[in-house]
DNA sequence: TTTAAAAACGATAATCATTATCGTTTTTGT
DNA sequence: ACAAAAACGATAATGATTATCGTTTTTAAA
């Protein structure tokens, strides 16, 4: 992999606001600084700093949305607002063992996401 | 919302083979019935049972699948063959409290997901 | 049991996110 | 500077899903 200013700015762009945006936001903020790129070029960017392991894809559901931080951690889906916040707060996930017994496999990961409403979507509705 | 035959076969090809199948593979088995039945047929019974709450979605990246099985539980996804399983195993997740006061919110709903490979799969390898 | 409004249907066009193609431009090691 | 490899921009293609629209079923009341 050649070094690349573009590639340089969509990790930025993501370092820059951790609000794991999609694909077209980050095509967006990007272009502010290269008002030339190519949405092509932000998709094939993306694809190949998650192929690195650089990048991790959110997607639940709709658009994909990308994540700079891949250290372990969880994600709150806001339902009114479709915003996604990080989770850092240590979880504990118990009755693996069983689950495994059940389907007869080793579970390998357990991918845990919260749904609710943020702050700012609860206090809009009081 | 009216009786329909289309849509009580689409329930039933749900029913019959709980492998959470994507909306072009109840297409092909409802075709068995209804050679004539139209994918548009499929996925607008799919989007009414869902908004109905008779059906769950489970997407996981790729195709959305369908379970009409809505009790609580959890799926297991296996890497290898893409196929998903069914976990009725209890599971405990801890730590919630402290996730919510992190993000300043209620958290309504912990979705859960496994990752591995089935019995098939590990089977294969060795 | 006709009848008429509402809902469902099939065919197919449209949408939308994402990926692939291809000719040109950058990067990088020599 | 040079040439191969990688990246790029423009745009076409793909693939899943949704919308449209004219026709057919369903259903409940006349």
């Amino acid at each position: 992999m050649k070094h690349s200013h573009k590639r340089d700015a969509i990790c930025e762009v993501l370092r820059e606001k951790k609000d794991h945006p999609t694909a077209d936001m980050i095509y967006e903020r990007v272009r502010e600084r290269y008002p030339e790129i190519s949405l092509a070029t932000v998709y094939r960017n993306l694809a190949q700093l998650c192929a690195e392991g650089e990048l991790i894809k959110i997607g639940a559901g709709g658009k994909e949305r990308y994540d700079i931080d891949t250290s372990l951690h969880t994600h709150f889906f806001c339902e009114a607002c479709g915003d996604v916040y990080d989770v850092f707060s240590p979880l504990h996930l118990s009755g693996l063992a069983n689950a495994e017994s059940e389907i007869g496999c080793k579970i390998n990961f357990a991918h845990i996401t919260f749904r609710g409403r943020c702050k700012n979507c609860s206090a809009k509705e009081a």
